[in-house]
DNA sequence: ACAAAAATAATAGTATTACTATCGAAATTG
DNA sequence: CAATTTCGATAGTAATACTATTATTTTTGT
């Protein structure tokens, strides 16, 4: 199922992986995570779901900031992963940022390669409940515990490819996470507040603007 | 105290700039939640440190979601009004659009124009906690009540004179909001992820990073 | 200056959430 | 097949996010 894409071990107690219901844990966890966002998703809820009890849930995860964690850990493990897949064998270094942006920015559906059923979802979590769990009084402790490393390392991946294209240019590693965190931003107001973007679910324009940013700011 | 800094009254029950405890409540507030944060934040502790009760505070605010909108479009308001600052008599409209930048996503300090003591705590808060206050379900009806005019008649209005700079820039609304929501994000990042940027507190290129993007992308 | 109205403080109470604890039954494993 | 782990069922607790009531203080209109 997962192709073995790496989430870190700090963010759950069991692996949810290694059993039937640590499996159902997840996937309905995600389907109702997504359903009711973050503050209305409780362990108790999702118990109900998948006919089980609050207290098994909590043998697997310490509590549902960690379950969030884990479901952004996962996506951000599925994207590295795509982001290899879009690079290897290209050697044009231009050609591999290109493709790096469009794995980034652009919207993920069945014919990629490593595409993963679950990548759908996740995005729409990520998109909607990732501030949630960034912005928290625990970023420090949960940084250090190497809860982000997927995260900087595709931002650092990228990055030095910036700087390979374009030595010159001074902010390699906020061009990336801005267009990385551009997307998911500007995906959230086509929906919500498309006076503020103009990008649409019809028309999805944040993957082209991407490449003008990266077209226009780096001289190659 | 307010320079009559306009916050839509959808967002109060009793307008809290009409009374010496509304007053109370507003810079208290302000103060806990930025040390707290808005999860750990209760009306509660509030009311403690205002020697007031709890009841008191349910009177202005229908609850600590709208408390943190209020205080969010209080900040988008200030910035309205800095802007406005910004570029009236000035007759060139690319210098107009720099100096919105500059009030967008430049550091406050005390020595500009219409500076407001509570500005450097407010945006503070909505570097850490407008995600929340955004990605909610509600999002739809708070946005067809209006709360987010302040914010989407900024992004409108820079986002025009884009417009008039260079007509065939295809994504003004983007380009600005994007803008907007970077730098917050830049500088949250700067704090706690200094892996994902190449700004810092100390050395803060936010607001250069934004003019070469402006520069880069725009032909005059 | 004073009666009427509004605002506040003090207190109590409720439903929900986010857990922790216990314990017997079922499944797994060595 | 005995030992261990895992799970389900149930109970319980502290904190949160409110709502309600009432007595007291403050404000306001005249």
């Amino acid at each position: 199922m997962n192709i073995s894409i790496q989430v870190s071990a700090t963010l759950y107690l069991k692996d949810p992986t290694s059993s039937e219901i640590g499996l159902k844990i997840l996937t309905e966890g995600i389907q109702l995570m997504q359903d009711l966002g973050f503050e209305a998703f409780t362990f108790k809820k999702l118990a109900q779901n998948i006919q089980s009890t609050e207290a098994t849930i909590y043998r697997y995860f310490e509590n549902k900031h960690y379950f969030l964690l884990y479901l952004i850990n996962w996506y951000w493990g599925i994207i590295s992963y795509r982001l290899m897949l879009a690079t290897t064998n290209v050697t044009d270094k231009r050609q591999q940022l290109t493709n790096s942006i469009a794995v980034l920015t652009g919207l993920p559906d069945s014919s990629h390669p490593g595409y993963i059923a679950e990548e759908m979802k996740l995005k729409q979590i990520v998109i909607h409940e990732s501030g949630k769990a960034l912005h928290t009084k625990m970023v420090d402790d949960e940084n250090q515990n190497g809860i982000y490393l997927n995260y900087k390392s595709i931002v650092s991946t990228v990055a030095e490819l910036v700087k390979t294209i374009d030595p010159s240019f001074p902010y390699p590693e906020m061009l990336i996470s801005n267009l990385i965190e551009n997307a998911n931003h500007q995906r959230f107001f086509s929906v919500h507040l498309p006076r503020l973007t103009n990008t649409s679910p019809e028309q999805d324009a944040v993957e082209a603007f991407s490449h003008l940013i990266i077209q226009k700011v780096l001289q190659s």
